[in-house]
DNA sequence: GTCTATATTGTGATAGAC
DNA sequence: GTCTATCACAATATAGAC
């Protein structure tokens, strides 16, 4: 790799940093490109040397932790896993992505955009069946749902109340809280 | 009153309908007023007789849910109020204001613009204060935030899936759901 | 109350030099 | 890889006629 491809990868990442920043406290359609690269320092068209448009940086964002929520949607499609399982694992991919987990399912500007791309509600809603377990009432569907809320939502407020970690205790508290939203 | 006064009170209750539905759909910086007044079936200056700017039909449209959220963060901190009151508080609150409500806390470009105007986060800390009890430890506040998360996201997940409306045994069970959270 | 027309600024994106 | 300059268009908002 030579110095320059390094030096890229590294304009790259930044790029990518400072709009999860901007992204989720402005939202995606309420920051520019303009706004990115005052943050980065250079101008607008060095940014777009990096990345070929506003949707692409949104893009090489939300790639990661999209792959993940399809894969534990397909896979609680696929067979029963245990609700305390997908839960921890909710739990999980939310600390990991932080800001931008809970950006992709609240930012409607930013679920405006991927729905032509990905459909997140869809795999939402095959977590929340899994949650729910086999032949739910009304009422195991609105457990199956808090508890869902607290996986994703409680998570991210822990963690941004507590700068950005998410301690062990914190960690079972919620998985605990979770696990009582179902009432079993 | 007047017809002509009864006729522009109508627009204007008309305008905010849209606005919310739009707003809701692609976020408050993703929706123009153009987009708005297109869906009105009017042109943009005729909707700028009726509101002076684009931030003044969200500051109407937030203005009765923000201070019923004030309200309750009043009562909560000058006084113990159980949490099942709370929580029912929350439960009701969110399903009056329906998109709405949701919105102003999920919204990014929302919640930026608001930042001038009202300190909703400090509401939500009262209310979550007051949810985990007197001198809480780590542990009772992220159940606090559990509770809180099942009230706002899990109520607004369950009256989104259910065309709007919320049932009353959609109530209790998000209710029980919130109280079991809680771990008492 | 609504229109057409327009001012003004912002925005995503590109061209071409260095 | 980054720059300046620029394009095409979309945005908020206003002026003034009807």
């Amino acid at each position: 790799m030579t110095g320059n491809e390094r030096d890229a990868a590294r304009t790259r990442a930044r790029i990518l940093a400072i709009a999860q920043q901007l992204f989720a406290e402005h939202g995606y359609a309420g920051t520019s490109i303009a706004d990115i690269a005052r943050e980065l320092g250079t101008s607008k068209a060095a940014l777009y040397y990096h990345f070929a448009s506003k949707e692409e940086i949104l893009g090489a964002l939300v790639a990661e932790p999209v792959a993940g929520y399809a894969d534990l949607a397909a896979r609680v499609e696929k067979e029963p896993v245990p609700a305390e399982e997908i839960l921890d694992a909710l739990i999980r991919m939310t600390a990991e992505a932080q800001l931008l987990d809970t950006l992709l399912g609240n930012d409607p500007s930013i679920t405006s955009v991927l729905r032509r791309v990905y459909n997140i509600q869809d795999y939402t809603e095959k977590i929340i069946a899994g949650l729910a377990g086999p032949k739910p009432n009304q009422a195991a569907m609105v457990r199956a749902r808090a508890a869902f809320a607290v996986a994703k939502q409680a998570t991210f407020l822990v963690i941004m109340t507590n700068g950005g970690a998410l301690t062990r205790t914190a960690r079972t508290e919620l998985l605990g809280a979770a696990l009582r939203c179902l009432g079993r």
